[in-house]
DNA sequence: GTCTATAGTTGGATAGAC
DNA sequence: GTCTATCCAACTATAGAC
């Protein structure tokens, strides 16, 4: 089906492009049909670009859960650690991160509520499994903080902050971020009781 | 004169709908001229977008500098922790840091290399300051680590963590994530030696 | 500098033959 | 499903009167 090629590279091009910088003809170009024919396969663009969003949120939220399952009976500094490692191979093989932040920090006006509807309840997922992580392992002894939220809250911040660089900044740049703020971020996350 | 006027409403376009949503039509309507006569103002959209990138950001850099002035006698946590309320100030008054953030990560296409211009040595002057500034406190012994620059790009990675949420996600969350945040980011950097 | 009028292009979207 | 042909709206940009 020529649904799923089309919608793959309408990916890459909203990625790079934005929702009003992305054109139907040109994508249509790059699949090698003509432009009608998007038509025949979704509703017009606004069809086309929520149906890119929902795949590739649900995309990603299968790859986190894939993730944490595979290093399931890792100690938790290499579970937090390893997904800075995971994003960077996941940004590099395709456009998806890119589109996934592009979308969720400027979604076409016209579609915010749309857009909002499937990033809040990713966003919030993401927060929920992080937070019963660590209340998990706080539990086991692995990680001793009174403020397991704060250091959730703390990590997300931090996972944010790399990811600009990523965006921005290119790998080794990224490389080096995450070398100096996951150590920081570690050591005083893991400070005893006691101001 | 208008230049300024126009200039000021195309900046909020720019911020709130990108490069290619912003219409001249609708810059002008606003500013409450016609759409031509921009044109005896700016020689075209591209000339017009890219004054408001070289106003934006030496705005910006002159903002800065104020502020790290006005609290030169202050002592460095006091100087750090200070830029999140400044930040947050300066992001509710005008839409000056929204249009900063999605031109440094979302430029149009055609203009990559003129943006780019502009942006990196924005950004290498910031981190140049801030490496000053630690350097500076660890003489004076009011900061103790070995790793200067590490602290230098956790702090940087820390404010763009943090940007990303008042962009986002609003006052509200951003002050949250500041609280959980900043307070983790200190005590990972004040650790005394030894590890 | 500001306007009216308009050129020239490109965008999304539809009708209808095959 | 895919195409050709076409429509209409919106955009940037320019010409020329005042």
């Amino acid at each position: 089906m020529s649904s799923i090629k089309i919608r793959d590279i309408a990916l890459s091009h909203f990625a790079n492009f934005g929702y009003e910088g992305a054109a139907l003809s040109k994508i249509a170009e790059e699949v090698g049909i003509k432009k009608p024919t998007i038509y025949s396969h979704y509703k017009g663009k606004d069809d086309l670009f929520l149906s890119v969003v929902r795949y590739v949120f649900q995309l990603e939220r299968r790859r986190i859960l894939e993730y944490f399952q595979s290093c399931e009976d890792m100690p938790l500094k290499t579970k937090l650690q390893g997904i800075f490692y995971w994003l960077e191979q996941g940004f590099a093989e395709s456009d998806t991160t890119k589109f996934l932040l592009r979308v969720s920090f400027f979604p076409p006006p016209a579609l915010f509520d749309e857009v909002m509807n499937i990033v809040n309840p990713f966003l919030d997922g993401m927060q929920r499994n992080l937070i019963k992580l660590l209340n998990g392992a706080t539990k086991q002894g692995e990680f001793s903080s009174q403020h397991t939220e704060a250091v959730a809250i703390a990590y997300l911040t931090l996972i944010d902050g790399v990811l600009v660089e990523l965006l921005y900044g290119g790998k080794q740049r990224y490389q080096i971020r995450v070398e100096a703020a996951w150590n920081i971020f570690w050591q005083g996350a893991n400070i005893e009781e006691g101001k």
